[in-house]
RNA sequence: GGCCCCGUCGUCUAGUCCGGUCUAGGACACCAGGUUUUCAUCCUGGUAACACGGGUUCGAAUCCCGUCGGGGUCACCA
């Protein structure tokens, strides 16, 4: 049971805007939503943008798009539709009490709280620079001795000294006065903790500015008031942050407000055991990018050449997305991970780049439904073998009492089964739609399978009706029928082996398809059960199993030995296409 | 390295709090067989784990201690 099981519960996400909702990031929202769901309590989104330097008003639009994709509703945070649809303006055109939300426009409260903590003493200036702590610390490690804040100087100085120091335009900070005692945080899933007062040092609450005022909040002091100031009963956040709850509940005790309940869940991982990063993309595009130079002359200019080519754009405006070659160089010399630059490469090479982000994951075709589903199992899991389930179910069974203690593997063939199985089993028109979706999607990549099936509702049903047991994701079936798109007359077979298929037994198959054409060309209607009946009575009267037919067929008009069922191919296909490929065959 | 957390099939986990019902269950992956015109779907079956060592107990995956292993954290980042 909740501690104060009393009042209303309130969870809150806060992320920090510096990118795309990371998937572990979506996870800890998705748990803190349901909690407040299922006690009728308040989910809070509130961003944490203190550290100017990497927080942008860019990235906290893309978190709030991650979210609504997801469907985790939001009680109080920001506007996610602002009157002004600029994503670079979507901090500065929520409306006021919306921008509450956001930690850089509440400057005035922790001042405000800092003055309380000040006037109970648990806080003090301190004058030493970065350049000074850094060198205290490499002196500690040298000497093989705690490497801890000490926090005599600061203490002892008078308060005419500092004022002196203050009119000299000295810099400082304001540091936290841990208690002198130990501290114990009582966690709902780890138990209690109890951390020794000798490892715990006092930290730095606000950034130094020059004028003498103090300057933006630190995470430990932003986190602390915006919970205490927005009644937060129950913190759930990753592991990561255990040893800095020592610190946030002595500011609570400091301040004389009661803690909220704290939850640590644990950490999702790399199946390498590595962390799961953004970086991981640029890796990946790295990697493949070197390779390719390598292979290709060992010019880093042929690469962008490439780029520029594949998406058949000029370099200009590549250019103004970042695509420039002195920012290609850096990104090759591992002096960038940039993210969008990582994309370029992996398009134009072809490869896949590892999925981290929420927008990754809804990008290569998973459902929201299987992504939470599939989030939800790695640290919780439901009471008995229910292992399958909705947004609602979670929601009405969440509890901390599931979440489990030790770090888990990210599993990405258990996710894509559980995305296939979903697709598998959504309605046909839903699939439809999908597909529909994807194929009309801005951009080069699916030109030509969109000039081969139009608008044709009925294309696009068969499309369905050939995939939807085939797709793990939903852009598989655009992939695996892009041979639809193909010129005619350019249909090769992939390999020896298949080419095989074709030519073996002194063109007896060749032979065999020019005379299945012409029983072909009369099949009307040109759908499937037509062509499905046509060929079983070729088969038939040929004396032959169907599949010695459709076999040297399916090669012919895909170049493959791989398609889905062949009356649905040909359907696919259609008529004058199916024909001309037959008598390109060979 | 200090401190903290964790340690059940390859992976995610159930079981651990309240020792016996655990010859340790499920899912994904893998393997084999069946259905099928290819692929896929579907069906059936199988391989596979309590990190190690002590202790407590009639009895330990479950309790205690130690070892080993993994992770987190040690900023004017969050």
């Amino acid at each position: 049971m909740p501690k104060d099981s009393g009042t209303k519960v309130v969870t809150r996400f806060a992320p920090s805007p510096t990118g795309y909702l990371h998937i572990g990031g979506a996870r800890t929202a998705l748990f803190n939503w349901a909690y407040a769901r299922r006690h009728g309590g308040t989910f809070i989104l509130r961003v944490e943008d203190t550290d100017v330097a990497r927080s942008t008003s860019r990235s906290s639009w893309q978190i709030v798009q991650d979210m609504l994709w997801l469907g985790l509703d939001w009680d109080k945070g920001p506007l996610s539709h602002p009157s002004n649809p600029d994503a670079d303006e979507f901090v500065s055109s929520q409306p006021p009490e919306n921008q509450r939300y956001f930690q850089s426009r509440r400057g005035d409260l922790y001042i405000e709280y800092l003055e309380r903590l000040r006037k109970g003493g648990h806080v003090y200036r301190c004058f030493k620079t970065p350049e000074q702590l850094k060198a205290e610390r490499e002196a500690a490690r040298a000497a093989k001795s705690p490497e801890k804040y000490d926090p005599t100087e600061s203490l002892s100085r008078s308060e005419a000294d500092q004022q002196r120091l203050i009119d000299a335009k000295k810099p400082f900070v304001w540091r936290f006065r841990m208690p002198e005692a130990d501290v114990t945080v009582n966690d709902l899933v780890l138990g209690d903790v109890t951390i020794k007062r000798e490892e715990l040092e006092d930290f730095v609450i606000m950034r130094s500015s020059v004028d003498g005022q103090p300057g933006l909040p630190m995470f430990h002091f932003a986190n602390v008031v915006d919970d205490a100031d927005m009644s937060v009963t129950h913190v759930l956040r990753a592991q990561e942050h255990l040893m800095n709850t020592p610190k946030h509940v002595a500011m609570f005790d400091a301040l004389g407000i009661a803690r909220p309940a704290y939850a640590h869940m644990p950490l999702i991982f790399n199946p390498d055991g590595t962390k799961m990063s953004k970086r991981d993309k640029a890796k990946t595009a790295r990697a493949a990018a070197q390779d390719w130079i390598k292979k290709n002359g060992g010019k880093a200019e042929a690469l962008l050449a490439k780029i520029v080519n594949h998406n058949e754009v000029r370099k200009s405006t590549l250019a103004g997305l970042g695509m420039t070659q002195p920012a290609l160089d850096l990104f090759l010399a591992k002096k960038s991970d940039d993210a969008n630059l990582a994309g370029f490469i992996a398009g134009a090479l072809g490869i896949a780049l590892p999925e981290i982000d929420v927008k990754d994951f809804r990008d290569n075709g998973y459902l929201k439904d299987v992504l939470l589903n599939y989030v939800s199992l790695l640290g919780w899991s439901p009471k008995g073998d229910v292992e399958r389930f909705d947004l609602d179910f979670l929601r009405d069974n969440f509890d901390f009492s599931g979440i489990g203690k030790s770090n888990a593997k990210f599993d990405r063939a258990k996710l894509l089964a559980f995305n296939g199985d979903r697709i598998a089993k959504m309605p046909r028109e839903e699939f439809e739609k999908h597909l529909a979706d994807r194929l009309n999607a801005p951009g080069t990549e699916h030109v030509n399978l969109r000039a081969k099936l139009g608008q044709d509702p009925a294309k696009i049903s068969l499309l369905a009706a050939a995939y939807q047991l085939r797709a793990k994701t939903l852009n598989d079936p655009l992939k695996a029928a892009a041979f639809l798109g193909e010129p005619d007359d350019a249909i090769k077979a992939k390999d020896e082996k298949t080419r095989k298929v074709l030519v073996d037994n002194d063109g007896a198959a060749l032979q065999m398809l020019t005379r299945l054409a012409e029983c072909l060309k009369a099949v009307e209607p040109w759908d499937p059960p037509s062509i499905h009946t046509a060929m079983e009575k070729f088969a038939a009267e040929l004396g032959k199993p169907i599949g010695e037919i459709a076999q040297p067929l399916r090669v012919a008009i895909t170049g493959t030995t791989v398609s889905p069922p062949i009356d649905l191919t040909l359907a696919l296909l259609g008529k004058e296409s199916t024909l001309t490929r037959i008598r390109h065959a060979g």
